[in-house]
DNA sequence: ACTATCTCGTTCATCGTTGAACTAAATGCG
DNA sequence: CGCATTTAGTTCAACGATGAACGAGATAGT
């Protein structure tokens, strides 16, 4: 196996990978709530993976965008009234933000409207391929998150 | 296993392929040479890879995106000389793209501006590994295109 | 032949993200 | 302690993609 031919398969499976996002984040946008934007879904879906309470930092770096990006997104949340944000009172530059009750509602609402989203999806891909698939992509991405 | 757990499954599937999306677009945006965007590279790559002549309409189907950013990204490489465009002969409402021996340099370049950038990664992520994962999102790809 | 429908490519307003600049606060070092 | 550096969050211009509207040309049914 030369240099070359490893360029390739990268190269092939960072297309296969934009495309699946782009097709994915399409399907999701439009049967989410009018308002609600796949960033702010994830968002919430993060708090009621994980709970707690996260600085608008830390959740920038996990999600892998800007900080302007996640204030933006914050912002409209906070507007809705699905997260609440109060200053750390460990660090005065800082914030911390969590999800409100509003906002599990909010959550669950989504979810419950993606039901439909992968029938297709599914008969054609199974699970047990999603699970050998999901290490691999964690492990390319922090991979790719740790050299940055 | 019940639908719940799947569609979590599935979600956090999207999640990460979201997120090395943005991580592995960056880094090439980075590498690549100025006024190159990672749009523009793929459809040099495309065609260097497919050949001959193909519709603007038939390409923004190939990379999923809509008509309005093909002909914008078309617009950037022909002004740079990168891609010729010229009417179809059989229908009067299409044209025909096709890459030029400069758009071939170009593309040369930049493949070699990436050498260095998976490295660091190449080494945390065996090669085996891609291999398993490249089918399964090929896989996964198709069925979110034919259902679109 | 006529008409309705579809397809091709372009344009435009809108949206979300980036990257840089900025203020304020925390941290580390001599 | 004092000063330089780093970090948190916000703002803003620029960019790329979307989706809708459009004109022009192809296509199919009657």
């Amino acid at each position: 196996m030369n240099q070359d031919e490893a360029r390739l398969l990268y190269f092939r499976m960072f297309n296969e990978i934009g495309i699946i996002n782009q097709l994915s984040s399409n399907r999701l946008e439009r049967v989410l709530p009018d308002g609600m934007s796949v960033a702010q879904f994830s968002v919430l879906n993060h708090f009621v993976r994980l709970g707690g309470q996260w600085a608008p930092s830390r959740l920038a770096r996990a999600f892998q965008v800007t900080k302007g990006a996640m204030t933006n997104t914050l912002q409209r949340l906070e507007a809705q009234g699905l997260v609440k944000i109060v200053a750390d009172p460990a660090d005065a530059r800082a914030k911390l933000v969590e999800i409100t009750a509003v906002g599990r509602k909010m959550r669950e609402t989504c979810v419950r409207a993606t039901g439909p989203m992968m029938g297709d999806v599914s008969a054609s891909l199974q699970l047990d391929e999603v699970r050998a698939a999901l290490p691999i992509l964690e492990k390319l991405r922090k991979a790719l998150d740790a050299t940055r």
